[in-house]
DNA sequence: AAAGTATGTCGCAAATATACGACATACAAT
DNA sequence: ATTGTATGTCGTATATTTGCGACATACTTT
């Protein structure tokens, strides 16, 4: 296998790693924001409102799915798809604390060994 | 081309994703946490500390600079590697929006048509 | 029951990402 | 000048992502 050696980092930067891939892709970012706007979950709307064929988009929703950051409800014919909002903001947290802690930092002040 | 419709999208979209997509892998995460932590700014001994080869870790620290989300400075034979502080904070806030915007919403109460 | 509609899955082609050895470059030290 | 060290780049193999057409499934409607 001459991939994938996340094994050998931490949980917390695989988990980090793993979201930030699923908004690694526009479509996906636009889909949540698309969630996030319609007050109602809509379905095979996401598809019309996307620059992308049905196929690609349900694929890009099955993964959304995965990490359950979505939740999709069958009802009937159509299927309704919202945000799952309490991982979201888990999630949220998690890229606070990384964002903090790689900002708070001197990070090669004017005293250091470079000029940065 | 069947591949990167990105320009059908936002540039709000693609700017995040393009900054996902470089935290998308935890050995990007764990160098930017590494830079963050150290008071100096390491260079080889980057990849010293991570479980990858110096190539593919040499590999990982341009993608970050491409980004511009660090930077490096030649001192001699030794490269040192900082974190873009500014740049970082920024990113952060287009975070916090997106995600402020993500759990803000009711996204489908009880309400609603669908019941997720 | 038959036809229509909304979704998901499969399979394929092309583009990217990941990982690393081998080589090139540039500076330091002798 | 020659040798050694620290980095970067190139080439290559493999894995994954992206995108979509074609088909399967499930439910609705007539």
């Amino acid at each position: 296998m001459t991939y994938a050696k996340t094994a050998a980092f931490t949980a917390n930067q695989q988990q980090l790693a793993r979201v930030a891939k699923a908004l690694a892709h526009p479509a996906r970012v636009a889909i949540i924001q698309l969630l996030a706007s319609k007050q109602t979950c809509i379905s095979g709307d996401i598809a019309a409102e996307l620059p992308l064929s049905r196929t690609t988009v349900s694929q890009h929703l099955q993964e959304l799915k995965t990490l359950d950051l979505i939740r999709g409800e069958i009802d009937g014919l159509t299927v309704c798809y919202c945000l799952n909002t309490d991982l979201l903001l888990q999630v949220q947290q998690q890229f606070t604390a990384f964002f903090i802690e790689a900002t708070s930092g001197a990070a090669c002040g004017p005293a250091d060994a470079c000029a940065c």
